[in-house]
DNA sequence: TCCCAGGGACCCA
DNA sequence: TGGGTCCATGGG
């Protein structure tokens, strides 16, 4: 068991950064969490200030987390916008994780056009097809599966696994990720701008899915994923503002309000999203 | 039964 | 470029 004492001036929320939706591969349960990263099973749990975990070394958990990332100052740039403010009140401590890149992008290819639970099922269904088996405290768990083991799978193999007709999408993809080890870096060390025209070449990538990866695994915070939610939110709340309300105008225009950190913007928007009114009267 | 969900590809004007 | 339309699936 390993623990660290988190710094009290910069928040942390082991609960809402893992339930706001941005991964897929977390599950609680009795007061930990267990998750699957690259090829560790973690457990990891929150008490206050402490954070205790398993299956993973302390420098492992300060980048995944993004725990030496100063919070404070992104909310400091975002927070001038009210509904953002309260948002970040309501999930106070969300972090960005930083997904490990090919599983990121694979994930949010599956989940188009679906919801949370669904996509959630889907990838534990592949992944304990296709990912190498990792035991941990006397279960069995499964490591994402690698682009070459679901490229080699195929895509009838994949609609086995309820994927439906983004199969091909996460096939041809997984074959071009395959071939071409050195997207990872070559996608990081991009401008934002370059780094999603990169991902928008590969088959089921559009931009709500390049903006998603690009701020849950390389750390493009400008990104603004543009997912019905945020249309409904937007469009409602600040109506006339994002243009002729076109998913880029959206986008551009939380860019434009949120700078820098539009990415953060959006998540806590995207978190509170349940609690934010989307009547067209209610602004 | 119907509607909706962290959309994208494809076609056509 | 921009606007329809279709696409598989499962939860509520």
């Amino acid at each position: 068991m390993d623990t660290l004492t988190l710094r009290p001036d910069q928040p942390f929320s082991l609960d809402h950064t893992l339930s706001c939706g941005q991964v897929f591969r977390w599950e609680k349960d009795g007061g930990w969490w267990y998750g699957i990263v690259d090829q560790n099973v973690i457990r990891v749990r929150q008490r206050g200030r402490k954070l205790s975990w398993q299956g993973a070394d302390e420098a492992q958990i300060r980048h995944y987390f993004q725990l030496d990332l100063d919070l404070p100052a992104i909310l400091t740039v975002i927070a001038h916008d009210p509904l953002v403010r309260d948002a970040v009140a309501r999930c106070n401590g969300l972090r960005i994780v930083a997904q490990p890149p090919w599983e990121c992008l694979a994930s949010y290819i599956c989940a188009t056009y679906t919801n949370i639970p669904v996509i959630k099922k889907r990838i534990a269904l592949f992944s304990a097809r296709y990912g190498e088996e990792i035991p941990f405290r006397g279960k069995t768990y499964h490591a994402f599966p690698t682009p070459e083991a679901l490229a080699e799978a195929g895509e009838c193999d994949l609609r086995e696994c309820r994927m439906g007709y983004r199969a091909p999408y996460l096939c041809d993809t997984a074959g071009i990720i395959a071939g071409d080890p050195g997207w990872e870096q070559r996608v990081s060390l991009l401008p934002y701008p370059d780094a999603r025209k990169e991902l928008l070449r590969l088959k089921g990538v559009g931009k709500k899915v390049a903006d998603c990866v690009l701020l849950f695994a390389f750390q493009k915070y400008e990104a603004f994923p543009v997912d019905v939610w945020i249309r409904k939110i937007l469009t409602a709340r600040y109506p006339g503002a994002a243009g002729s309300g076109r998913d880029e105008d959206i986008a551009a225009f939380g860019r434009q309000t949120f700078g820098p950190y539009a990415g953060y913007a959006q998540e806590y928007l995207f978190c509170n999203r349940e609690n934010i009114g989307i009547e067209e009267d209610n602004g």
